[in-house]
DNA sequence: CATGAATGAGCGTTCATTCAT
DNA sequence: CATGAATGAACGCTCATTCAT
């Protein structure tokens, strides 16, 4: 991957993180990355295929966070594992991954399969292990939570929910 | 309010919350309304304008489904009647409301402040009333829930969420 | 039609006629016609739907060469007016129409029917009265040369073409 | 000349005929015929050189078809082979050398000058020999049938146009 | 109140061409 | 001889907005 690709793909992240994929043009993206606006189209073909190849790369980041959570065998260290993860994921380095991700939740026709499902089976396992009534809607609730402060943190900063991990830890944990 | 001035909200309203503020274009709007794109420039002076009027509105009608839970003095009733809200309040006539309500939250330049603000102080009442021991805490909590629960509901319909339903008003209030 | 309209179909038509359908710009239409680009457009929703405005126009104005021809029930006079057809038609006024009718005949993807079918089947009808033994083949062969003509026309000029007028005539009327 | 320079003038000359000179891009043809882009600049400097290289490599390919007619000395036959000159020459092998240059007559930028002189010259000798009153005239008649035959030979294939074949053998060989 | 012709800036994209390797 | 990264200008088109009527 040359120099200015990259600087292509990190700059639009950013860019696609704050502002949204439609409101950001690739000639701002360009002129933000010191890149003709044409080299965008030789390496991606699209806007589109641009923000493909940024959503391939966090995949791959995301991942990263997620392997030692579905490899793991004991129940009550997957959920404490779960309640951490996101004020362990979202960091500096991939703030802006976990944003534009969020964001594109909210673009109806970037249908990307739900890169979640396969924690929320993991943590129904733990559940019913743990001999939980309902696994399955424990698992949901617990979902939303966290996925509800992953969204805090982006918006408002990892300071102001840094309380529910204790107190979510205390509930579940014990 | 004329005829014509409500066509144009109606079915901005509509457009705005099926495709997102920026993918729908004011002359898009004018078409499917029935009337002259210039009418909208008349009445709202901007999209931007356009946009508000609809908020404004809508806030007028979300409030009414609020109203009653604000003025309620029974710690568990405010809990209940929480609980079955979103499964209320997102129905046909109001559906598109609260899908652009939530679909704004993601966009940076559209920072109205929280809506939601006064229905977690009340939360926060309840449960310091019924001597939770972190009333704060359990109020975010259940409101990330059912916020969490609203935004399926808007993507995915009612019918996979009814569950939650029974299950929290079983937690809760027993 | 509003004046700008027509200016834009008037400036498209000689630019297209001269220059060819793809190596006229928008852009340079507009300024030509001293339009603003984004009003072709509006008029015409595509590059596209201007030549066809343009053609629809044009077929309408040949069409009123053909007429008298395709009414004409005496052969030799068919035959007559058909090969003084193309010195009567091609003058200042139409060049620009038939130029661009011609060019757009190796334009692949502009697939019109066949203008000239009419003409060609009223020829051989008028072969046919006049005994002629192959008069499809006859007719066919006239109208190449008529084609001919009307190219030599367009490229070089009437005058150099001019002399064919007496030689058909002497040859097919005598 | 190397095996890609002449691999880049065979691709590029059966997409220009196909799709015009304009119509296609120096990328398409790099990518056709499996160079590097910048080869083709290379070799022809030029988009236009290399259309040049193409016409030249065609009129020798070309000139080989006239040569034997020019040189023949019996009137009769020069008409004779003459007539029979589309059906021969337009088939698979040099269809695409055809198709583009009558194509290029259409471009006005493109104006090279005229290859049928000689042939047009031969003819009119031919016609004089045989004793025709306007012999020119006649010679360009002729010509203009015969180029209306090329041009539906290459727009709907050989079959249609072979009956003319046998008529005007007929018509002017007897 | 309402229309619709008109605009100008910006969009995503294509293209012929250059140049270091 | 050959590549492919890179450019900048132009393209067809969309958009929010203005204004005379």
């Amino acid at each position: 991957m040359t120099d200015k690709k990259e600087r292509i793909i990190n700059t639009a992240l950013i860019l696609f993180a704050n502002d949204g994929y439609n409101a950001v043009s690739t000639s701002k993206i360009a002129k933000e990355a010191g890149v003709s606006e044409g080299l965008i189209f030789k390496h991606f073909s699209n806007k589109k295929g641009l923000l493909d190849a940024i959503v391939k790369g966090a995949e791959c980041r995301t991942g990263e966070f997620f392997a030692p959570i579905l490899e793991e065998m004991e129940p009550l260290e997957v959920i404490k594992q779960l309640i951490i993860l996101p004020f362990m994921a979202i960091h500096e380095d991939s703030y802006s991954y976990w944003k534009l991700q969020f964001k594109l939740k909210w673009q109806e026709e970037y249908n990307k399969p739900n890169n979640f499902k396969p924690l929320l089976d993991k943590l129904t396992w733990a559940f019913n292990e743990l001999g939980y009534k309902e696994p399955a809607m424990e698992a949901e609730i617990l979902m939303k939570v966290l996925d509800g402060i992953a969204i805090s943190i982006l918006r408002e900063g990892l300071e102001g929910q840094l309380k529910f991990k204790a107190f979510l830890l205390e509930k579940y944990i014990k």
